[in-house]
DNA sequence: TTGTGAATGTGAATTCATTCACAAATTCTA
DNA sequence: TAGAATTTGTGAATGAATTCACATTCACAA
């Protein structure tokens, strides 16, 4: 599966694409599609063609010439690629808002992100039952972690406290963080930390919205 | 403000750092600094000092030789290139666990995108107040926009219905919209869509974690 | 079995984004 | 007031990502 190339750096957008053809690949193995040519592939995502055949040949050469690449083969091998043919034992840190909208969201659970321990520091909710989860108390954050095995730590607390949070995740060995707080956290070089930025999205349309009529910049 | 270079086209990740300083800015601005350098600023976000200074520059001269930029100043010229100095009437549509989440969020609030419509279709939440708002059929939906001036709209039904529901808001004038169904919607040339996908920074870590020792990638 | 058409895989060319490097401008110090 | 120290703003250089373009491969039909 692995191809001569694999040790080649990969590109940041190059793995973001790999995230939309597995999706556009489930809607075609839905579709009874067989195999699907990187002109589709490309119509779906409103990319080129070429663009898809060069992020695929990072990975190796999953295609027949002429034909295509069979649906159900590649989605399998992005989905290696990226790590979904597996589970992850993920853990919720915060659960307000967002965190309990996020950990209702069952298209989590079905890609394979399992969420196992969910933590808050508000007495009312450590204890009750958060969608089966039993809401675990902040302060036992690491050993509970560590005893759970967690790999992924999903950070929905306030800004204000999410330095510390986060200080203590690392210092539980976690490796992998997605942060939805509005702010800049600093881990060590051998972290891996996400931002969920909503507040980004708005304001890129709001620019849009500002700038329609001069030039700067088109929808498409 | 806007400079001779205004109607060069500006690539998205520049926005996007737009973004990022005027969230730095703000905090410097509770900091009471009145000057901070593009040294400073790029610190705070992890970029260079150069890329700060070309970022700025492609709007105009905002800073002093010798000295930075000033920090209540600069935020306000970015405010205004970002459209962040106004209000903008925005619209949800979909009350559910991740739109009442974005309803009862208050930075949006803050930073001028007020929700002043929410739609759903479930009869069960038509007419109940929402965060002080109530709940609009979804059959009232173009009638609503245009009566209430709405410029952008929040997506957040399910998958299923998302291209439905976007046609409708298209045909209504919408300009500007914000999709966090995972799907990949059609709109025309001349409207703005923007898309959150949470999957994709999870996969990403997914990726990132199966790659850590494969010299694929790095954490930084 | 051969010829035609379709589509991949990939170096080379091109385009786009980032970083370099330095003149110019300004502050600060004495 | 002069000279040293900063820091901007920006062309030029570099580096990265995308697209081009085509030889190669394979399916399929006759
Ligand atoms: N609500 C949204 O739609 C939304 C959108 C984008 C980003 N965010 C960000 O996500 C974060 C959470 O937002 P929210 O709206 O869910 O806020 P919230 O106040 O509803 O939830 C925060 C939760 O964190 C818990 N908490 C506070 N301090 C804690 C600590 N020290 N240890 C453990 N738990 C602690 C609280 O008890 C609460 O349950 C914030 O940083 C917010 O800016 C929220
Ligand atoms: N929950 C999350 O954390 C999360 C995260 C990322 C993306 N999403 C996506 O956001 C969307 C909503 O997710 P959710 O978890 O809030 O789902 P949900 O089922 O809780 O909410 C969906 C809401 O949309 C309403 N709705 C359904 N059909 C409608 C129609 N035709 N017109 C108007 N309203 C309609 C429903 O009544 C419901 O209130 C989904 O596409 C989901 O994939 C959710």
């Amino acid at each position: 599966m692995i191809s001569e190339n694999s040790k080649r750096k990969i590109s940041e957008s190059t793995i973001r694409r790999l995230s939309l053809y597995y999706r556009v690949l489930s809607v075609l193995e839905k579709e009874n599609k067989e195999t699907v040519s990187s002109k589709e592939l490309a119509k779906r995502e409103k990319l080129t063609p070429a663009q898809v055949r060069k992020d695929l040949s990072f990975f190796g050469s999953f295609g027949t010439r002429g034909l295509g690449y069979p649906v159900m083969e590649l989605k399998k091998q992005i989905g290696e690629i990226l790590g979904l043919n597996r589970a992850w034992n993920v853990a919720m840190v915060g659960v307000g808002n967002i965190g309990s909208a996020l950990v209702g969201y069952k298209e989590f659970q079905r890609q394979g992100f399992h969420i196992k321990l969910i933590f808050d520091n508000d007495q009312r909710k450590i204890g009750s039952n958060h969608k089966g989860i039993m809401v675990s108390d902040i302060k036992n954050l690491a050993k509970e972690l560590r005893d759970n095995n967690i790999e992924i730590v999903i950070i929905a607390v306030p800004s204000t406290v999410a330095q510390y949070i986060v200080d203590d995740v690392v210092s539980a060995g976690i490796k992998a963080i997605l942060n939805f707080a509005p702010v800049n956290l600093r881990v060590p070089e051998d972290v891996f930390l996400r931002n969920e930025n909503m507040s980004m999205e708005l304001e890129y349309l709001s620019f849009a919205l500002m700038n329609l009529f001069e030039g700067r910049l088109t929808a498409k």
